[in-house]
DNA sequence: ATTTTATTGCAAATTTGTCGCAATTTGTGT
DNA sequence: ACACAAATTGCGACAAATTTGCAATAAAAT
């Protein structure tokens, strides 16, 4: 079994979710993606796993933490988490609605830290959107 | 007039918007409260405005940026943005869903300023959501 | 392989967000 | 303050998004 399926089933099981073949296909529509509108997944799992059933397995994903929502400009989009992706932050241009990567910052992920800290809260996750013009749009 | 009110006003009046009763209601929902849902502020309005009017005036708010909307947990809430209140991020606790905020650090900001002009990105905004345990439930 | 338990598909119900239009308010010029 | 023009509001009807009940089916446990 490939890699990261196999560490889907792992991550199911340990929070004792059945590994389905609808939440292999699902989580196959988000690998390797940008994040996605819950339309356009339910799109890309068309003819293979019913609508109410990918909302279904959405809020599973997201309970135990498989993926993500992030607010992006106007919609919320989801896509996998930092276990599944390597983590990262997005850049959103206002003017084209693009979304690129920000290449990962240790510095910035430290400063988070401490500051979490400092309000005797422990952190066990983030998410940071950037808005602006993106190089093309400027 | 109170200052925020007028405030208000002058924005509106920018961008060629009336400053209206119904706007001024649902200004005051806003206010010196923590981010809302659509539901929340729908709510607080009751009697007052009527829904389709408080969804057409939260669209108007929000493209000449009165208000921010932000991913919290699981559902988007809205918030006065930073000219009405500070600039600020939010700690959001996953055990009891409470929202606070985080003190402004210029660090941060300088740091995020430099992350998007790496990119040749234009920062216009940004958000920020720190997820985790607070004090109380760790 | 069989039983038990959880998940799925489908249809129906809710909930959320939009739209058209007449009535009212707001903005402007007198 | 008054009258007219322009924009906004409330309301009921729609449309889209999300949730739910339940019998059928697939996955887990024995």
């Amino acid at each position: 079994m490939p890699e990261p399926l196999e560490q889907l089933r792992v991550t199911l099981k340990q929070r004792g979710q059945s590994f389905t073949k609808a939440r292999q296909i699902i989580f196959a529509a988000l690998q390797d993606k940008e994040p996605q509108t819950m339309h356009e997944i339910i799109l890309a799992c068309r003819g293979k796993v019913d609508r109410a059933s990918v909302y279904r397995s959405i809020a599973v994903f997201e309970q135990i933490g498989i993926i993500q929502r992030l607010q992006i400009g106007w919609k919320y989009k989801l896509e996998l988490s930092d276990s599944f992706h390597n983590h990262h932050h997005h850049l959103t241009c206002n003017n084209c609605g693009k979304t690129t990567r920000l290449p990962e910052d240790e510095q910035l992920e430290r400063r988070l830290d401490g500051l979490a800290r400092s309000q005797n809260f422990v952190m066990q996750g983030h998410q940071l959107e950037i808005q602006g013009r993106c190089q093309d749009c400027s």
